[in-house]
DNA sequence: CACCTCTTTTGACGCCAAGTCAGAATTGAC
DNA sequence: GTCAATTCTGACTTGGCGTCAAAAGAGGTG
């Protein structure tokens, strides 16, 4: 490793420091209060060296929410090689909303906060596009399956394109996830465990568009357990279902 | 009228300055940007005037916001009033969501701002009740319906509960809201009408539930001129989903 | 090792905007 | 006209983002 490499590789640890701890600063404060003092002294470098990583407080922020989609798209990832019918494979990516819910419960609050033009506008061309670049991952994995199953025959397509039928999945699902973790209508709804509801919301979602077999022509409790042993062993919440 | 009243009209008058300008300044520049000093000179009254009426900025913002939801509540009520079929009647609400959506097409960023723990407990307690009571009424406006479905017959109820059901149709209704509004995914997915795939998924999402009539069991574009005509004669948007 | 140059890091400082409060202005009673 | 009470004001304090001149460090040379 000649010097010039290792400095490449010490400054990419640096940055790596940088995103783990405002992370954890992030979450425990929001972006509002989140304070690049308290960030400089926790990870024991002087302020403008953050600067030297990132143009702005938005810009760190924004690569902290990144990350955290990346790892959403990497699990869509590994859910779209479930071996199964297309309905089933759809609800591995369902399965992989969960693992991430779990993961980072606080992700799509964050994410809006970022898309908010006085926020969005702060952050470098080329940190936004890297966002783009996760979130367009993550619908065309959900495209592909669609896709499929129109092809297939599991799902018919009326007057809605296949575009138009992600986007519904897309939707219902952060829809979902945003709301069941609002406090007042957890209260009003009797909502008890949020990764619950979104499934069951996604489950409607689907039988509303006749995907095949339907929620009630399909053992899909079997589905889960297959798609947890032989796709997402390490999760842990499939028992909060069940239980 | 009395000194003592004139001066709490005057007051009342002052507040609503206020609020109407944090608005068109709020939507110009989003919270972040939006700037007290700039407030003041825009109503020609001094900062400290501004905190006599409301305590910090997110105070004032939470208002501004709450103000957007009880028109939205209001436009569910007048929807509540539809008479017809159970699904009919639960289109008029789309049909609301719509029409608030058009006077108001950032509303739901705002409120994913304004819900952040950093921005929340920054308001007084009595503004975030009477927010919570704004969307408490939306909420339950959609759920008499819910029940009155099942009442009925016409939505069978299966496992999920009628709030789940509210719930589900709340859900997918924000986050088509949301998602719709995105410029990426607006690219990825050929969105041109933000309005139209809002209602889209709201019809998949009542067909998931077989709320019936189905969406292909009944005529819902004279359903909604229906609506229009009886209940809300100034939209205009109708002719952009047909035309 | 001493010296010099080039790079990296630093943290005190400038500046902007939220929120405060002592005093100015206004009101209304007598 | 005077005075007390109320209302309003805007200069000031505070806090945090972003900057940049200077300090520290790295690396080469005699």
């Amino acid at each position: 490793m000649t010097p010039s490499e290792r400095k490449q590789v010490d400054r990419q640890r640096r940055e790596e420091l940088i995103l783990d701890t405002a992370h954890r600063l992030l979450l425990r404060d929001g972006f509002q209060n989140f304070n690049l003092d308290e960030l400089a002294r926790e990870i024991a470098y002087a302020k403008g060296t953050i600067y030297l990583h990132f143009e702005s407080k938005e810009d760190l922020a924004l690569t902290v929410v990144t990350r955290a989609l990346k790892e959403r798209a990497d699990l869509f990832e590994r859910a779209s090689k479930f071996q199964g019918k297309s309905r089933e494979r759809i609800r591995a990516f369902g399965f992989a909303c969960c693992q991430f819910a779990c993961a980072h419960p606080d992700y799509f609050r964050a994410e809006m906060t970022l898309k908010s033009a006085s926020f969005w506008e702060k952050a470098t061309e080329s940190r936004r596009q890297s966002h783009m670049l996760q979130s367009a991952r993550c619908f065309r994995l959900v495209h592909e399956v669609v896709k499929e199953a129109v092809r297939l025959g599991d799902l018919p397509q009326g007057q809605v394109s296949t575009e138009g039928l992600a986007f519904a999945l897309i939707a219902v699902t952060v829809g979902s996830e945003i709301m069941a973790r609002e406090s007042a209508l957890q209260l009003l709804t009797g909502i008890e465990n949020p990764i619950a509801s979104v499934r069951q919301n996604q489950d409607l979602m689907c039988d509303g568009m006749r995907w095949r077999p339907l929620l009630t022509d399909w053992d899909y409790a079997a589905t889960d357990l297959r798609i947890r042993n032989e796709i997402f062993p390490e999760a842990t919440w499939l028992s909060l279902q069940t239980g």
